[in-house]
DNA sequence: TTAGGGTTAG
C-alpha cells in the first residue's frame, strides 16, 4: 500500500518542487517511511558551491601529469619558487597518493629546492595519513635542524596522526606540552582534533569539557567542533544528548548547522528506528536550504536496507536519480546487502552484474555482502566460488570476508574447511578479531564440539575476548544444549564474578536450559528476576518460557503469560503456537484461550 | 601553498 502511494508520487517527475507544501504523503495516515521519502522529494535541489579558479598546479587530478610537471619544473633554470612545488606536493596528496607526494618532497630535498615550513607540513601530513606518524616526528626533527619553525598546522597534523594510530596518551601528552611550553597557541582546528581523539576513545564527557575550556580560553567553537561531538554522541546512541548539544549550538551560540550535522543526527535516529524524527530533520534541512548530500541519501538507503525495507531503499535511489545525485558504490553496496539479508540472491546478483555498466567497480564490501547472502542461504559452494573471485578481480579478502566464510562453513558442518580457512587467513597476515573468536566458538558449539569450544575459551583465559557477554551466551547455550547444564550454570554464575551483565539473550538461553532440565521453578525465578535486573523479557523470552512450560505439560501460568504478552504487544512464534494448539487439542488447556492466542499471532 | 567533522561489511 505504502509502496503504491510512493510509486504514484515519484511519477511526478520534475514537478515535485511545484507541489503544494503540505503534500498528501506527509499526512499522518501514512507510515513514517512514506513521510520520510516525501520530505526527501520536497527538499531543495543541489547547488554548486562556487569554488575560485585554481592554478595549473592545484587543479592536477592525474598522478602522471603531476610527475611530468614535476620533472619539467625541476629542470628549469632558475628553479620556480618553492610555492609552485608545494602546490604540486599538495595536489598529489589531495589525490591520496601520499607516498608519491612524499617521494616528490624527497626529490626536492635532493636537488636542493629550499623547502619551507609549508613543504614540511605537507610531507608530515603524508606520513601521518599513511599511519607513519613516527616518520612525521622525524620530519619535525628536520624542521628544527633546518631552522624551520613548526606551527599550529604542523602540530595539529601530528596530533591527528597520533589519534589515527590510537595513541591517545601520547596525543594528550603532546597537547599539554604545546600549551605548557607555549610552543604554539591552539586554535579551533587543534581543539577540534583533540576533541575528535577524545570522542574516538569514548570520552564524550571529556570532549565536552574541552569544548567548554576552549570557549573559556577565548577560542570560539565552530560547526566542525560541534559536529565532531554530536556525531560521537549519535554513534553511542546518546541521541538526546546529541540533540541538547545541537540546540545549544544553534540557539545559544548561533553556530549554523550544515549537512554534516544533519547527516550525523539522521544517522543516529535511523539507528534507533526513529523514522518520524528522521522525516522531521529532512524537513528542517529543507527549511534551512541545506541540500541533502550523497551521504544523506546513502544513510537512508542503508537504514532502509538494514530494516529489510528494500522497496523504500529503491525508492530513495529513484529520488536520487531524479535529483541528479549519482548513486555510488556505497549506495549500491547497501542495496546488495539489503537483498542478501532477505535471501534474495537473484536480485542481489542481477544488481551486482549491473554495477559495471553503471561505471562502478565492486569492492570487497560488495563481495562480503554477497558471501554473507550465500552463506545465510546455505549455498556455501556458491559463496566459495565468489570468494575465489575476489582475488581473481585483484581485490584482497579482508577480515570480514574470512569471518563470513568461516561462519558459512561451520553452518553447513564443514568444520575442517573452516579450520583451513582460519589458518589461511592468518597466513595472509590478517589478525583474527573478536568476531572471528565468537564465530569459531559458536561454530564449534553448533557442531557439537563443545569441549573444543570450552578448551579454546579456557586457553584464551581472562582477556578482553572473554569479557564479553556474547561469548558467554554462546558457551552457555552450547553447553546446555549438549546436556552439560552444570557447566552452563557455572558459566552463568561466573558472570557476576566478572561483573558482566546478562543480556536478554543470555536470560533466554538460561531459561530454556533450566526448562530443558525440568527446573521450571528456577526458570520462573529467573524470568521474574529479569524486570528487576533492568533487562525486561522480550517476545523471545516469553516464547522460550512458554515452550518450557508446555513441553512439561505445566499449564498453570500459561494464560497469565499470554495476557502479559498481549499487554506488551508481543507475538507467538510458530513452535509455541503449535505447542499451545496441541495442548488445547489434548484438553490440557481451555478452548476459551483460543481467542487470546488468535490476537497473539502475527498478521502475516 | 599547509591542519579538523559525516556514509557501506560479519
Amino acid at each position: 500500500m505504502i509502496i503504491s502511494h510512493l510509486r504514484a508520487f515519484i511519477k511526478f517527475k520534475g514537478d515535485s518542487f511545484l507541489l503544494p507544501l503540505q503534500n498528501p504523503l506527509s499526512s499522518s495516515r501514512f507510515s513514517p517511511h512514506a513521510t520520510l521519502l516525501a520530505s526527501l522529494l520536497h527538499s531543495n535541489s543541489f547547488s554548486n558551491n562556487g569554488d575560485p579558479p585554481l592554478s595549473r598546479y592545484q587543479k592536477l587530478t592525474n598522478l602522471d601529469h603531476a610527475f611530468n610537471l614535476f620533472d619539467e619544473i625541476i629542470q628549469r633554470k632558475p628553479l620556480p619558487s618553492v610555492i609552485k612545488f608545494n602546490q604540486l606536493l599538495n595536489a598529489v596528496a589531495k589525490m591520496n597518493h601520499f607516498s608519491s607526494s612524499l617521494h616528490l618532497f624527497k626529490q626536492m630535498c635532493v636537488v636542493g629546492v629550499p623547502v619551507d615550513a609549508y613543504s614540511m607540513n605537507i610531507a608530515i601530513k603524508c606520513c601521518c595519513q599513511m599511519s607513519r606518524t613516527n616518520d612525521g616526528f622525524a620530519l619535525l626533527g628536520c624542521c628544527f635542524r633546518r631552522a624551520l619553525v613548526p606551527n599550529v598546522f604542523t602540530f595539529s597534523t601530528l596530533l591527528d596522526g597520533l589519534i589515527r594510530e590510537d595513541r591517545i596518551i601520547e596525543t594528550e601528552r603532546l597537547f599539554k606540552k604545546l600549551i605548557k611550553h607555549k610552543l604554539c597557541e591552539p586554535n579551533v582546528v587543534m581543539y577540534s582534533t583533540m576533541i575528535k581523539g577524545l570522542c574516538k576513545v569514548g570520552n564524550n564527557d571529556i570532549a565536552i569539557g574541552l569544548l567548554r575550556l576552549m570557549d573559556e580560553r577565548g577560542c570560539k567553537p565552530n560547526t566542525v567542533v560541534y559536529n565532531t561531538i554530536i556525531d560521537s554522541l549519535c554513534k553511542d546512541k546518546l541521541i538526546d544528548d546529541a540533540f541538547n548539544l545541537f540546540k545549544e549550538m544553534v540557539f545559544h551560540k548561533g553556530i549554523p548547522p550544515n549537512v554534516i550535522t544533519y547527516n550525523s543526527l539522521i544517522h543516529g535516529l535511523c539507528n534507533l528506528c526513529r523514522w518520524e524524527e528522521v522525516a522531521k530533520m529532512l524537513k528542517e534541512m529543507e527549511d534551512l536550504s541545506i541540500s541533502p548530500s550523497l551521504r544523506t541519501f546513502n544513510i537512508l538507503v542503508d537504514a532502509f536496507c538494514k530494516e529489510g525495507k528494500v522497496n523504500e531503499a529503491e525508492a530513495v535511489i529513484d529520488i536520487m536519480v531524479e535529483r541528479r545525485v549519482v548513486p555510488d558504490i556505497v549506495t549500491y553496496n547497501s542495496l546488495v546487502d539489503g537483498y542478501c539479508l532477505r535471501g534474495e540472491m537473484t536480485k542481489a546478483m542481477t544488481l551486482f552484474d549491473s554495477l559495471t555498466s553503471k561505471g562502478l567497480v565492486p569492492n570487497v564490501v560488495t563481495y562480503n555482502s554477497l558471501l554473507n547472502g550465500y552463506c545465510k542461504s546455505l549455498k556455501v559452494e556458491e559463496a566459495m566460488h565468489m570468494f575465489h573471485d575476489i582475488t581473481r578481480k585483484g581485490l584482497k579478502p579482508d577480515i570480514v570476508t574470512y569471518n563470513t566464510m568461516i561462519q558459512g562453513l561451520f553452518r553447513v558442518g564443514c568444520c575442517g574447511d573452516a579450520r583451513k580457512l582460519f589458518d589461511e587467513m592468518r597466513a595472509q597476515g590478517l589478525i583474527p578479531d573478536e568476531c572471528t573468536y565468537r564465530i569459531i566458538l559458536d561454530g564449534l558449539c553448533n557442531n557439537r564440539q563443545v569441549e573444543e569450544a570450552l578448551s579454546l575459551f579456557h586457553l584464551v583465559g581472562d582477556s578482553k575476548l572473554n569479557s564479553n557477554i556474547v561469548v558467554y551466551t554462546i558457551l552457555i547455550e552450547g553447553a546446555s544444549k549438549c546436556g552439560k547444564f552444570d557447566i552452563a550454570s557455572a558459566l552463568f554464575h561466573d558472570l557476576t564474578v566478572k561483573g558482566l551483565q546478562p543480556d536478554v539473550r543470555t536470560y533466554a538461553v538460561m531459561i530454556s536450559g533450566l526448562c530443558r532440565e525440568g527446573l521450571l521453578k528456577e526458570a520462573k525465578h529467573l524470568f521474574c528476576k529479569m524486570d528487576e535486573s533492568g533487562c525486561p523479557p522480550n517476545s523471545v523470552t516469553y516464547n522460550v518460557f512458554l515452550q518450557g512450560y508446555l513441553k512439561h505439560q505445566n499449564c498453570d501460568d500459561v494464560e497469565m503469560l499470554l495476557q502479559e504478552m498481549d499487554r506488551r504487544s508481543y507475538s507467538l512464534d510458530a513452535s509455541t503456537l503449535s505447542l499451545l494448539i496441541h495442548q488445547i487439542a489434548a484438553g490440557s488447556l481451555d478452548r476459551s484461550m483460543l481467542k487470546l492466542i488468535g490476537t497473539l499471532v502475527p498478521k502475516n
